[in-house]
RNA sequence: CGGGAUGUAGCGCAGCCCGGUAGCGCACACGUCUGGGGGGCGUGGGGUCGCAAGUUCAAAUCUUGUCAUCCCGACCA
């Protein structure tokens, strides 16, 4: 089996994808957009969903479920967010299949099956959630509800990217609903803080907090606040999203409450999502031309100890020190896969756990055993070093907390080098084309000024960062008074 | 949805122009020597050539249609 993966310099998008098939994360599948998850893959995202999982918990919320389907009437109710993804959505129009009378073995739509009222695969689940809030809600004493649903959503994308753009994906979404519009808007920032935490210190992915302009906004949202992150091409990825909602759909599907003084009120909402596109986040913030690079904290396996020696007596000797080092690995909380099978030598094993990116190696032969040594090899730099037995556990834990303060470091000194400031038109175009990365400039606030820019030079505004620092300015394509910078990139 | 490409063994590909016994590498099985960075030698198993029509004595190869996937663009998390 051919595992080269094609140097990033090259080709950057095939060396994402030679990355996601060969580190075993995930692989095509009869449905054209859609991807097999992988159990590799899959275990990576089992330990992001379960750190969000407990965040979301340790911050007031619960788990529920709500259906796939959503009735199309249902689903139009709250008309921008309707319209937003209206063009990409999977529709149920019969219940039933039959045999084919003029075509023995295949099977036909029963034309007589059909749907009084399509049912819409669901994109997103504001709908069908806040039908259901309204029953939920009549007194402010059922007030503030915080639900969040782990599900898959499907969005018909005319064009897919593993990961980063798959027409169903997984995804948690929460629902809040509150009595004050305060109180929305801290539980909105709130779960962007949550995401920022998860992605800078589990993901080891810096990222840049802010708020989407009107452009950018979600469909159906007043405020859509994001997390920025960076790729090694320089290109700007959303990482996560809060969504303040208003009383947008509070209205659309006429969810009122008494309050204390027995008045009617519209509930405010929020909404916020993280998906498996972090997964693919992850896979170009720190991946090189081996293989992937994973931070630690999230790895679905830490350590790999690759045993080297010539016939049983050998391997009897080696097995039984692993033994003790495993031992003591898993005293510690370390993940640890001892990788004796006799299938593959040394070299290949090597190479075959630097492409699913392996934190830390350990390899021991006959030779270090009369020393008491192994050989400990970090996946981040690739460095190599001898360490003592004694004392092994403590000693790659460290190794595998420098490891993921390492990564975190590297892409932020990346993501800090590529963030440029642009004062007039040419600096900024001519940015764009020699340095990828953020440019920071001034824009008049317009949605046609950015619309402009957008149609001619592909770059987005990725946010209005949070604490941004007011100064005026002139616009750097209208030429009018700006008040603060805005963060302009390419984007996935 | 526009443009480009590709469907032949589990994976990666050649063969097609010029129709005539379906091939190579990796993987797999067995044996053996090996083992500190993707091993060597030997033997062996595995394919209705995406699908459907057509032309022909004969189609992986020519024609038409069709389906699917990937890549690039516009749209989007």
């Amino acid at each position: 089996m051919s595992k080269e993966i094609t140097p990033r310099a090259q080709d950057y998008s095939q060396w994402y994808n030679d990355l996601v098939i060969k580190g075993s994360l995930a692989d095509y599948s009869a449905v054209r957009g859609c991807m097999v998850i992988k159990p590799y893959g899959f275990a990576l995202w089992e330990n992001m969903r379960d750190v969000l999982d407990k965040m979301f918990k340790d911050t007031g919320h619960q788990n529920a479920y709500f259906p796939l389907f959503i009735p199309k009437s249902l689903f139009e109710a709250e008309e921008k967010n309707a319209e937003g993804f209206a063009k990409e959505c999977a529709v149920v129009t019969h219940y039933r299949l039959k045999t084919d009378p003029n075509n023995k073995g295949k099977l036909i739509v029963d034309p007589e099956a059909k749907l009084e009222e399509e049912l819409v695969v669901r994109p997103t689940s504001e709908a069908i959630i806040w039908n259901t809030y309204k029953g939920w809600i009549q007194s402010y004493r059922d007030l503030p509800i915080l639900v969040n649903q782990w599900a898959n959503v499907v969005r018909w994308e005319m064009r897919t990217r593993l990961f980063l753009r798959t027409a169903e994906f997984l995804w948690q979404e929460g629902h809040t609903a509150h009595a004050t519009k305060e109180e929305a808007v801290i539980e909105t920032k709130k779960m962007l803080e949550v995401y920022a935490d998860f992605v800078e210190n589990w993901m080891a992915l810096p990222v840049i907090k802010g708020v989407k302009t009107a452009n950018e906004r979600f469909a159906g949202a007043e405020d859509t606040y994001c997390i920025e992150a960076m790729m090694q091409d320089g290109k700007a990825l959303q990482a996560g999203t809060s969504h303040f909602l208003g009383q947008n759909f509070a209205k659309a599907f006429d969810v009122k409450f008494s309050d204390k003084n027995n008045n009617l009120e519209y509930v405010w909402a929020t909404s916020w999502g993280v998906s498996t596109r972090l997964i693919g986040a992850l896979v170009m913030a720190h991946s090189d031309d081996q293989g992937l690079v994973l931070p630690p904290k999230i790895a679905p396996l830490q350590v790999v100890i690759v045993p080297i020696f010539k016939g049983d007596e050998q391997k009897a000797a080696i097995d039984a020190k692993v033994n003790v080092m495993m031992a003591e690995l898993k005293a510690l909380g370390v993940s640890v896969k001892y990788d004796d099978s006799d299938n593959a030598r040394p070299g290949w094993k090597f190479a075959e756990h630097e492409m699913k990116g392996v934190p830390v190696r350990i390899a021991i032969g006959a030779r270090d055993l009369e020393q008491n040594i192994v050989e400990v090899a970090r996946r981040d730099t690739k460095e190599k070093a001898n360490a003592s037995i004694d004392g092994i556990g403590l000693h790659v834990k460290n190794l595998l907390d420098e490891i993921q303060q390492n990564i975190f470091n590297r892409a932020k000194a990346f993501r800090d080098d590529h963030i440029s400031e642009a004062n007039t038109w040419e600096e900024f175009v001519q940015l764009l084309d020699t340095k990828a990365g953020f440019i920071s400039a001034h824009w008049d606030g317009t949605p046609e000024t950015e619309e402009k820019i957008k149609e001619q030079t592909k770059a987005t505004i990725r946010c209005i960062p949070l604490d941004n620092k007011q100064e005026a300015g002139t616009c750097i394509l209208s030429g009018n008074p700006s008040t603060q910078r805005v963060l302009f990139a390419r984007a996935y």
